[in-house]
DNA sequence: TCTAAATTTGTACTCATTACAATTTTATAA
DNA sequence: TTATAAAATTGTAATGAGTACAAATTTAGA
C-alpha cells in the first residue's frame, strides 16, 4: 500500500501528519481511538497537535478512507479497512477484532420501506484468550 | 404490560420517578436520549432532575431492562424493548426505527475464536418518507 | 523571493456525563 | 404513631471528549 498514492487519488493532500495518521491506521489493526493514535504518533512528529488528529480523521471520514466504529457509548474508534466487516469487542479485554462476515446473508423483514446504504454489525462476548485465562 | 411488575420482578423498586421513565422508554418507540426524556417528564414530575434520569436508566440497564442503541458516535439513545431486532437510521429525518430481523441468518467465518453474547446491527441511509419528499 | 492559500497548532469553549454531598422519601421497629 | 436508618432523588460542581477559532507555520505558485 502506498499511502501518498492513496490519500492524492482520495483528493487528499499528502503532508507529513496525514501520512502518518493513515499509515498508523493502516497498520495499527486495533482499532484505536484519538488518544492512542495521538500519543503514539506525538513520538514521531513532536509538534502533532490533537486538534490535527481530530482534523485529520474527520477528513479522511469526509473523503470515505476511514469509518468509525462505535461499539461501546463512550469510545470512537478509527478503521481504515473499508471492505465490509463486522467487529467483535471483548467484554474483559477490551479488544476489538475485525469479523469477516456476509451480510447478503441478513435476512430482513419489511426492508422494503428503507433504503440501506449502510450496515454495522457489532459483536460483544468474550474472545477466546480471555476464556482460557485462569481468573 | 404492568410496569410496577414488570420493574418488581427485575428487583427494581418502583417509585414514581422509575415507573415514568420506564414506562416513557415504553410507549416511546422511537428511542429518546437522555434530553428528550427528561424534557418530557419533567412536565409530569416537576422535581424531575436529569441526574435522575441517568441513574434510573444506568439501573435498568444494570439490570437487564433496557438497552443502548449507539449508532451515533455522539447520541446515546435507549430502548426498553429487548427482543432481538436492528435499528435503521435515516440519515435524512434523523428518526430510528425497528427491524426485525434474522440474526442466526448470520454466517461469521472464524467465529470459533469468540464466544459472542450480543449482536447489534445498525443500518443508515434513507426512509421511504424522505426518498419521496420533494426537495 | 514574495504572496496567498492551505495546513497545523494551541487555547478557549461547549456540552454530555459523572461524582458527590445534601435533601427528601420510604421502610422498619419500638 | 414516632424515631431511626436506608434508599432514592436532587442540585451543583467537576470531568473530559470534541469543536471553534485565531495565530503561527508550511506549502505552492507567480
Amino acid at each position: 500500500m502506498d499511502f501518498v498514492t492513496h490519500l492524492n487519488s482520495n483528493n487528499i493532500k499528502p503532508s507529513l501528519q496525514r501520512i502518518k495518521i493513515f499509515e498508523y491506521l493502516y497498520e495499527n489493526r486495533e482499532h484505536p481511538t484519538v488518544d492512542t493514535i495521538y500519543s503514539d504518533l506525538v513520538h514521531e512528529i513532536p509538534t502533532l497537535s490533537k486538534t490535527t488528529v481530530y482534523n485529520t480523521l474527520k477528513l479522511f471520514i469526509d473523503n470515505g478512507i476511514t469509518d468509525t466504529v462505535t461499539i461501546e457509548d463512550n469510545e470512537v474508534r478509527y478503521d481504515a479497512i473499508m471492505e465490509e466487516h463486522a467487529h467483535f469487542k471483548c467484554d474483559d479485554c477490551g479488544n476489538v477484532f475485525d469479523v469477516e462476515l456476509d451480510v447478503s446473508a441478513l435476512k430482513f423483514k419489511e426492508m422494503k420501506s428503507f433504503k440501506v446504504e449502510k450496515t454495522n454489525i457489532y459483536l460483544k462476548g468474550k474472545c477466546n484468550k480471555c476464556l482460557n485465562k485462569i481468573n
